[in-house]
RNA sequence: GCGCCAGUAGCUCAGCUGGAUAGAGCAGUAGCCUUCUAAGCUAUUGGUCGGGGGUUCGAAUCCUCCCUGGCGCGCCA
């Protein structure tokens, strides 16, 4: 068990005793605990007594003297009420050491929960496939990877999807697009896929099947941009069924190719791809897509209205009710969607988290007025949304459009300053923050980067490490240890930021916790060579040093970022 | 017009489910390398927390109105 969990249980059996209270009637205060900021208020406070004075009509710094005189645990020196009403507790420096002892026996085991037996789904990423990953699909990749490892850190089975829309229009326009950049170089392409993947997607195709072969449109073609791509699409559709079916299958295999191998270099692997195209045919009783209007329909949500079959998403605070089967008796995208989400329930997660860049918000009341009308008691959906990233170039913003071709892909920037310097700059961000994202100067900046900061710490650790390890049955100074409260009190309570961070699915806490633990561990490094003559003193600060190490490599870990032990 | 996100130091951002004096990094200034890697440390300058009201023991944090910027509002995907 946590300490503080240990102190928390204390605390509230003394508030329990003291006013005669049931948990019920305090529970919901939010009274326990919290690892102080400052020397001055110790190594924990609760702000309890001042949240109950209201309900207890007595003053908070009484309440606190009285709780405080309830509160027994042999982990605790010194209890003092200070300021209005707080009550500072401070840890025995055994207490403290024997958590080191816990971090420096169990690693990565000290900060993790054990199984919790539940199981969570995360999807993320997502992209079209018709065109590689730019940097804005990036963020979205290392925000999933490491919502994942969070997940995982607290006892969850977690496995990482991506969802496929293999099925659309806009596959279509992308086989389309390669038709067009084989045959007809004159053609106008707005609207089409361009770009040097295309080129080469077009090249690679016609070794195999030769493209000039299939027939020419002679028809007259609309002046509506949008209507003459679909013009084209459906001629080679008919006149040329089998090479449009074989080039738009080749088109997305490779892309999806392009995708994973994009993807893999950042470190990140799903470990499921699901077809949009496999939620099968509506008039298949047995589709995902039928059962999920007939589950919508159980739950009389549905009803018709000019011709088309509607989801009743009002009910559930949805701005305006949602088409599933249009008036031609087509599925929309949505419903596509909804089917996928019917697949997923019935796969029997707990637990399900969809990271969604921002320009998608839109869509987040829908789907979840669909899953909670399909899901069973025991699941639940998260929505997690992300900014998007602008790109600047010389401080001057650089539009990005995958149909030009005209985009940063997150291969490029990859290979410029490395996958994990893109992760550690994209997750220091919280997610509802827009990226500002300038490219000369990332790259600039890598020598001050907070990447490189923190991954020094590390360094230094292990390069310490190297030389000699602490050991607990060899002499050591409880005082000598316990003097460093900012560094200290960090390792102590990561466990219970850990498990906080993964609560509030927030990756840039943690990024954040760990640049401030290597500030406080620099710090720590100037002022106390570890490797003296005195082995007592040698060893104190080997048990820290060792502590820190495990932290920061945990940490780095959860991120998806290596723990780097040279520079 | 409606909805979502943001507005905190010169710049980039934490802090936001109310708590003690609003924090980092970069940039600026002044110091520290015969000693475990100076990609580091120490000290220091810099703030009407976008603006106005309100709620209370206490507001950057909650409510409300307004201002600015980004995004989204299809029987597209």
């Amino acid at each position: 068990m946590k300490l503080i969990d240990l102190l928390n249980n204390s605390l509230f059996d003394s508030i329990k005793n003291a006013y005669s209270l049931e948990k019920e009637d305090f529970q919901k205060l939010d009274l326990g605990f919290v690892s102080s900021t400052s020397e001055d208020h110790g190594d924990y406070s609760s702000s309890a007594s001042l949240k109950l004075a209201k309900k207890l009509d007595s003053s908070p710094r009484d309440i606190a003297k009285k709780i405080s005189d309830g509160l027994l645990s042999e982990l605790i020196e010194e209890i003092s009420v200070d300021g209005p009403g707080f009550i500072n507790i401070y840890l025995t420096r055994s207490a403290k050491v024997n958590e080191l002892k816990n971090a420096i026996e169990l690693k990565e085991q000290w900060a993790f929960k054990k199984n919790n037996r539940k199981k969570a789904l995360v999807e993320f990423v997502s992209s079209n496939p018709t065109g590689p990953l730019h940097v804005g699909h990036g963020r979205g990749a290392v925000l999933g990877i490491a919502i994942s490892n969070l997940l995982q850190s607290q006892g969850y089975q977690v496995d990482k999807e991506y969802y496929v829309n293999d099925a659309g229009r806009q596959i279509n326009i992308l086989a389309l697009s390669i038709i067009l950049e084989t045959i007809n170089h004159s053609f106008n392409r707005d609207g089409l896929y361009q770009g040097g993947y295309i080129n080469d997607l077009a090249k690679k195709f016609t070794k195999k099947t030769n493209l000039k072969e299939v027939a020419q449109p002679e028809m007259s073609l609309s002046d509506d941009a949008d209507q003459k791509l679909d013009e084209l699409i459906a001629f080679y559709q008919s006149e040329s069924p089998k090479i449009w079916n074989e080039l738009r299958t080749f088109a997305i295999n490779e892309m999806i190719d392009i995708i994973k191998a994009d993807l893999k270099n950042m470190g990140i692997i799903h470990d499921k791809w699901f077809y949009e195209s496999s939620v099968g045919d509506f008039n298949d009783e047995s589709s995902v897509l039928f059962q999920a209007v007939k589950g919508i329909t159980k739950k009389k949500l549905t009803f018709k209205k000019d011709g088309a079959l509607w989801f009743k998403s009002t009910d559930f605070g949805d701005d305006k009710d949602r088409v599933l089967l249009r008036e031609n008796g087509e599925p929309t995208y949505y419903l596509t969607d909804v089917g996928y989400h019917k697949d997923k329930i019935d796969r029997k997660y707990e637990h399900y988290i969809n990271i969604f860049g921002a320009d998608h918000h839109g869509y987040v009341k829908r789907i979840t007025s669909a899953f909670d009308t399909l899901k069973n008691d025991y699941q639940s959906l998260e929505i997690v949304l992300y900014q998007l990233v602008n790109l600047f170039e010389n401080g001057k913003k650089k539009q990005m459009s995958t149909r030009k071709g005209d985009f940063y892909s997150l291969e490029e920037l990859r290979e410029e300053i490395g996958s994990d310097v893109i992760k550690f700059f994209f997750l220091e961000k919280k997610s509802d923050h827009t990226i500002d994202f300038d490219v000369l100067k990332a790259k600039e900046e890598s020598k001050t980067n907070p990447y490189f900061y923190t991954q020094y710490a590390h360094v230094r650790c292990c390069s310490i490490l190297q030389n000699k390890a602490p050991d607990f049955k060899c002499m050591y100074d409880e005082k000598e240890i316990t003097k460093n409260f900012d560094l200290l009190n960090k390792i102590i309570n990561y466990p219970k930021h850990l498990e906080d961070f993964a609560n509030e699915r927030s990756p840039h806490s943690l990024v954040h916790f760990l640049k401030e633990l290597a500030a406080d561990f620099h710090s720590f490094y100037e002022t106390n060579p570890v490797l003296v003559e005195n082995d007592t003193v040698a060893n104190s600060r080997l048990i820290i040093t060792k502590a820190t190490q495990i932290v920061l490599q945990n940490g780095l870990e959860l991120l998806s970022v290596k723990p780097l032990s040279k520079m």
